[in-house]
DNA sequence: ACTTTACGTAAAGTTTACTTTACATAAAAA
DNA sequence: TTTTTATGTAAAGTAAACTTTACGTAAAGT
């Protein structure tokens, strides 16, 4: 199982960037070139992004992969 | 596109381990929970890992993420 | 010689990541 | 008050990650 703090962080930039047109989830999206339901998607946690997408997303934010994703080990069952 | 140092590593395994029966692709394979196609493919660079798949590596190895895979951008076309 | 071990290829099938479309709601802006 | 903006849900379809099976080869072990 993986977290993510990716809401957190959008959320944070929301505030420090004032700019708050820039930090939608829409514009995260085209940022990365995904669609806007895949970053719904990845904030609610219904699924992990690719790889491709955790480096995407670690750039834009400008940190490393580890500061967003979590690995929390093996799902139980 | 992602570039990956997973043989480089695992081979680097099979010379200080000794015990190279550890450090096979079948045995990697297990020990991170998917099958030896698998691996082959991701040596082979036919396509990268899931997320998860990239943090279960990354904890065997003992390294991060950014130590076995590169980013190194959007693929041309 | 032959058996086992490690690595490789190929191909069909399943699961997960992602897209597209459509429609709903609440808050901010006109 | 009506429109726009941001977020959310749902569902069907496509693409990428991964499995399973099967077979090929070369080197090491017996």
């Amino acid at each position: 199982m993986i977290t993510n703090r990716l809401r957190e962080l959008r959320e944070q930039q929301l505030r420090i960037t004032s700019d708050s047109t820039q930090w939608t989830q829409e514009e995260l999206a085209v940022r990365v070139g995904v669609s806007r339901q895949t970053i719904i998607a990845i904030e609610k946690g219904t699924y992990n992004p690719s790889l491709e997408l955790a480096f995407k997303l670690a750039n834009l934010f400008d940190v490393k992969i580890e500061e967003i994703f979590t690995y929390m080990g093996e799902a139980n069952g």
